[in-house]
DNA sequence: TTTAAATAAGCGAACGCTCACTTATATTTG
DNA sequence: CAAATATAAGTGAGCGTTCGCTTATTTAAA
């Protein structure tokens, strides 16, 4: 039997995501694929059911590494400034080191693919985020609030900036560039809101 | 001369905006349109150039409409905590009268098509929302930030909300409703968070 | 050790179908 | 009639997918 190269399945997984990036969902096709990846139509269809299932399990895969990356170094037990701080110094590297990656979410994101996704962080991130927000709240460190109201203040902001820092400008700034230093100077707003 | 029949374009913007939130861009086709809309997919081209240009100016038109309607009541020189309220208040106005309009938008921004929005946004929006924030803050009302930030910590969460809200559920709860109850602690915190 | 059968990887070419878009024709107004 | 709208019926191009075949590797009988 025939061993499988497995640098093709690499090959294809990561020109699909510059692919999808490039061009968008609309413009990717089976065929642009396969000559991008250097690889015949018929070897995508050795590897992926169909369409449908190479962009899911490309999807989910992205999703699952940039999950792990985000919880590197953390635990739910952590004092909630520290652990708030971890959390968006992973997010913030995991972009800077894979700007590809979190631009591919961003597309997937209003997609159907996206359920999947969803489906997976909510078992995986929810429960331990969830457990960080109570241990938080039982040290009167967090005031008590709805999850989605906590979610929306600690994070949102954060994927904000990223996004201004992707198209390189605001609203009304023509160029803008994500450092250190906005990270720090927004995460010191959202404690201020957050703590008691 | 024949008069044009002004209903058959205003069709083809609808059904273009409930395809798109249906089945997503790709999947939505202009002899699809044509079908849902009861026109002839020849008759779309008589309004639009090419299908570029018709989802292009369904964009901005979208865009124009929820701008408007942001800025409802609302002056650049108001008080910072009343005039933040009221465009939450808008915004959320608008997302609850039109649902689909938003989640339109919401899929268009991560695509080449919201370019031009971009644009347009920038000029009347930033304008107007620029000088909001530098009467806020000669007012002492409002801690002096990049406007980034600013608008990060703003309006983020409240988006946030919004999403989580569309998708009927969060990381953690099966199921979500965004009430006026739930804007008002989210931004009691969001302004806890911007006053000096 | 040799060698042929077995098996899965991999490929180029093509299939049927749908796509964005056009053409030829009819309809409806001033 | 003149002129613009509206349409039914196309068109070629490109899509996802498959087919018939070759190649590389393992297995195991001779």
């Amino acid at each position: 039997m025939r061993p499988r190269d497995e640098h093709k399945e690499q090959q294809i997984r990561q020109k699909a995501i510059e692919l999808i990036v490039a061009e968008g969902l609309d413009g990717f096709g089976v065929n642009k694929l396969a000559r991008a990846a250097g690889v015949s139509p018929a070897t995508i269809y050795i590897y992926h059911k169909d369409k449908e299932e190479l962009i899911s399990s490309i999807c989910v895969g992205v999703a699952e590494k940039m999950m792990d990356f985000s919880l590197q170094n953390f635990s739910p037990d952590m004092d909630f400034a520290e652990g708030l701080r971890v959390q968006w110094r992973n997010r913030l590297e995991y972009f800077m080191q894979c700007p590809l990656d979190m631009e591919f979410i961003e597309i997937m994101r209003y997609t159907h693919f996206y359920e999947k996704v969803t489906a997976m962080l909510t078992i995986s991130f929810g429960q331990i985020l969830g457990a960080f927000m109570r241990n938080a709240e039982e040290k009167k460190q967090l005031v008590p609030l709805p999850f989605e109201v906590y979610w929306a203040v600690a994070y949102a902001p954060l994927y904000q900036l990223i996004k201004f820092h992707n198209q390189g400008n605001s609203y009304v700034n023509s160029s803008f560039t994500l450092d250190d230093k906005l990270m720090e100077q927004t995460l010191g707003l959202v404690l201020k809101a957050l703590k008691p």
